[in-house]
DNA sequence: GAATGAAAACTTACACCGCTAGTTTATGAG
DNA sequence: CTCATAAACTAGCGGTGTAAGTTTTCATTC
């Protein structure tokens, strides 16, 4: 078949079907060749639309942070808008966690990820918080919520209770975590949203609003 | 070659040269054929010592896991023994970053990750936690210490001042984050898991103290 | 001490991988 | 109308995990 009359790929068709077969079959299987029949075409013929196959995992890692809202930190406060941010971010992640490994690496030059970081440091820095601690604050963020979208905790344990009840006393009801895995992700990441929060914002009364307050006009 | 007379292999120096390799080129360098010639022997005669590559990534895993140290749990108070083993753990996946992203899978069958799971969990439900709060504390820290090992978050930004110039009028100075990486993902650690425990603490106080003094005997 | 079976190296080979090179034809710009 | 470019193709390279079968040695059993 030489050069369609209607171009058969776009790139935007490319990254959809990506992520298709990503959150069905796992990073793993995601070939050039697999994603090239599912497009109805052969495999060297998406090097006309993506340079390398990283390129092709980029784009779709960006559409996936794209559905982050950042927004809040142009509308509320700082610890609001922060919240708001962990459990968009977070939702973002879960509904295609295949590709979190791939996208936890960094933003690298991604667009939607590099406007992202923006916005919430930012966003931080505008509230009051001095740079260096904006930053670490976005980070540890970041650490958390890509943490508990990568791997599911209740997942990573075995469904098979004759493991844990030979050597792991305490494990006893692990291999039913995964029953309910949904609830436990949830539970420990509102949990440590809350805390993680909590701990910030005594930190922020502690530091910057001690700070204001001792300048002549705070 | 046949059989030799001594075998040159053993699991322990294929897991110790696995290990090695993933250090120094990464875990998408680690090859059968690569590690195999490493241990000056050919591809396939590593499948005499283990039954899949896989096999051998949990190996490589399980050693990184297992020195992280839990025994705070039985010596110190919880809050303590959670900051103690936070850090371990997170220089136990920092020494080794590479292998991060496939460790933070999960425990699966790994005997180290089975027993510091154990461990903490049976640490916190002997402080009095509720198991349940206990699954979820155990889960946030790892999602917190996961996270910040995997793709430091410094690193992750490009070295390019021109990247961040144009488009992201906050980011001006990340390229510089890139030297200062250790310093960053540490502070951040630093600040985050304080946060968290801090959090953490204060839930006890309001949730676990409180009704263990509404009990008869408490 | 001979026989035997498992162990541990080997070679060969398969199906798949990312990607390059070169070919063919349709498109759109001048 | 010309022609460079775009977008598909086929062929193929070097690499991957691993299965299959071979050879020799070691450890055990009669």
């Amino acid at each position: 078949m030489p050069r369609p009359r209607r171009p058969l790929l776009t790139r935007d068709r490319i990254v959809e079907t990506a992520l298709a077969l990503i959150d069905a079959d796992g990073l793993g299987a995601l070939s050039t060749r697999r994603l090239a029949a599912a497009l109805g075409v052969q495999g060297p013929s998406l090097y006309n639309h993506f340079a390398t196959k990283d390129e092709i995992l980029d784009a779709v890692a960006d559409t996936v942070t794209g559905a982050v809202d950042t927004s809040g930190f142009a509308s509320r406060d700082w610890l609001a808008a922060l919240r708001d941010w962990a459990w968009s971010y977070r939702r973002a992640l879960t509904a295609h966690p295949n590709i979190v490994p791939y996208l936890a690496q960094g933003p690298g030059r991604r667009p939607a990820a590099l406007a992202m970081a923006d916005a919430v440091y930012g966003g931080l820095v505008r509230a009051g918080w001095p740079p260096a601690r904006a930053t670490h604050i976005g980070a540890a963020l970041r650490y958390f919520v890509a943490g508990s979208a990568l791997g599911s905790f209740a997942r990573g344990f075995v469904e098979d209770p004759e493991l844990y009840a030979a050597h792991y006393p305490h494990l006893r009801q692990a291999h039913r975590l995964a029953e309910h895995q949904q609830s436990v992700d949830e539970g420990a990441f509102a949990l440590g949203l809350d805390a993680l929060l909590h701990g910030l914002a005594a930190e922020y009364t502690r530091t910057v609003e001690t700070v204001e307050s001792a300048r002549p006009n705070g």
